[in-house]
DNA sequence: CCTAAAAGCGTAGAGCATACGCATAGGAGA
DNA sequence: TCTCCTATGCGTATGCTCTACGCTTTTAGG
């Protein structure tokens, strides 16, 4: 019924489903190799390393080559944020939803810490890339078991989702910056906050830097942080199921 | 007793304690005005359009001029990302820290929505910009009442934190991205969805189409999707103070 | 007034994305 | 087998980027 309905070019793009003609040259890349590529240099030297001219030497070809594959730079990095979720892991299907949702997270996390570039590629579509809608399904099949309606787990998984992007452009970047330039963290954060912060014009704030909390390294151990943060989300959630459920 | 801690570039930078010397021609900008001119121009025409040379002409002067205020284009964008933050709001302080959590998250996003640009600009450090703190004061400040430890405050704040800045990349960075390129978007998201997603590979997410949820208009009422998923952590939030509190 | 220091800026180098046009390879049909 | 058509490979060129360097100009302190 839907079969008539045109797909953008970027989801043929995504999907690999670029019609292949039978005349002429044969190709002798692949967008997956290209793709690949660019994955390497950028989780070698940052994604500031990757230029068309990089990848293409690094594939042993000119840089105008690749414009056959690609419409343009930007192309290229629409299938790096995918392919920055590879490696899906198998997820265990008969755990509780709290226990899933959890592991979702970390597993999530555990495979973009492997591309901390992919936090810096702006998002200029709703997410349509297999490996993304992947992690989609895996998150909803997490909540399959609650007796929810549809629209309510799309939802949960949504604020989940928004909970990990900035996990990842908070921690992941940083940690990035921190490998970068070590100094600029130090554990004087703590110390250069109290000199900057006056305690008339940031009240709460220097209360808080009094009490020390700033004053561990940097970057503090950042598992135990989302696990609080993690934690009161799904806290939040497991109230709401209740509710709903029990208003059946 | 702190006071003899040198300070990074970083810091003297965002709270403009550079040191001036008295001896030179005199300085015809300032680094406020250097931050202001590519602020116009990164809410005018995107942070793609702020170069070195553009800031320069907006300002009447050289190129290079700009390189006697600021060291690298990498400190601008540090300061926009602080000055992003501009203009916070006065929120109420006489209401309950749901409330005032609930208002500052609205009124961040309200900010930024102004300067949706920020959201791209990489983190590398901690926040140390006196705007940034500002907003984190504000926040702690609203949690004043509850009797929690400064520490179980940052952490709650924390998790704020990684929420705004999951909104901002997954909302703010897509309505930029819809208004560059509605067509990407259209309502044949869903219709698009359904054509690529197979049901065997993605079983939970083919059900959630199937519902029709993703039929709506795209970008849908995100202020429902976040008051949604937002309440969700403060419901997280307001069980784990009854817990604090109730174990005193 | 003289000098040292800072600002302003022209030039140039290195690197970037990419438009264009041509050479080339190789399947399809005669 | 020969020819044609098409798609790939890619050299060249344009216009943009950041920024290092060194010269000129301004200005305050002595």
């Amino acid at each position: 019924m839907t079969d008539d309905i045109e797909l953008s070019a970027e989801v043929t793009l995504l999907w690999g489903l670029r019609e292949t003609v039978r005349r002429g040259r044969r190709p002798s890349l692949t967008i997956a190799d290209i793709t690949r590529a660019a994955v390497e240099v950028a989780d070698a030297e940052g994604l500031a390393a990757v230029s068309m001219s990089r990848i293409a030497a690094q594939l042993g070809n000119s840089t105008m080559a690749l414009y056959r594959y690609v419409k343009s730079k930007d192309e290229l990095l629409l299938l790096m944020a995918d392919a920055a979720l590879d490696d899906p892991p198998d997820l265990p299907d008969d755990v509780d939803w709290r226990t899933g949702l959890t592991l979702w997270v970390q597993g999530a996390l555990t495979v973009l810490r492997r591309h901390p570039w992919a936090a810096q590629i702006p998002i200029s579509a709703p997410p349509m890339g297999p490996n993304n809608l992947w992690w989609f399904d895996r998150a909803l099949r997490a909540l399959g078991g609650t007796g929810l309606g549809e629209e309510d787990k799309v939802g949960i998984v949504m604020g989940l989702l928004t909970f990990l992007h900035g996990e990842l452009r908070l921690s992941l970047d940083l940690s990035a910056g921190y490998t970068d330039n070590p100094e600029a963290f130090s554990r004087q954060y703590g110390a250069a906050l109290a000199r900057v912060v006056d305690a008339r014009r940031f009240p709460a704030l220097s209360r808080a830097i009094a009490s020390g909390v700033f004053e561990g390294e940097i970057p503090y151990d950042e598992e135990t942080e989302r696990a609080f943060a993690l934690g009161l989300y799904l806290d939040g959630v497991a109230a709401f199921i209740e509710h709903r459920t029990a208003g059946r």
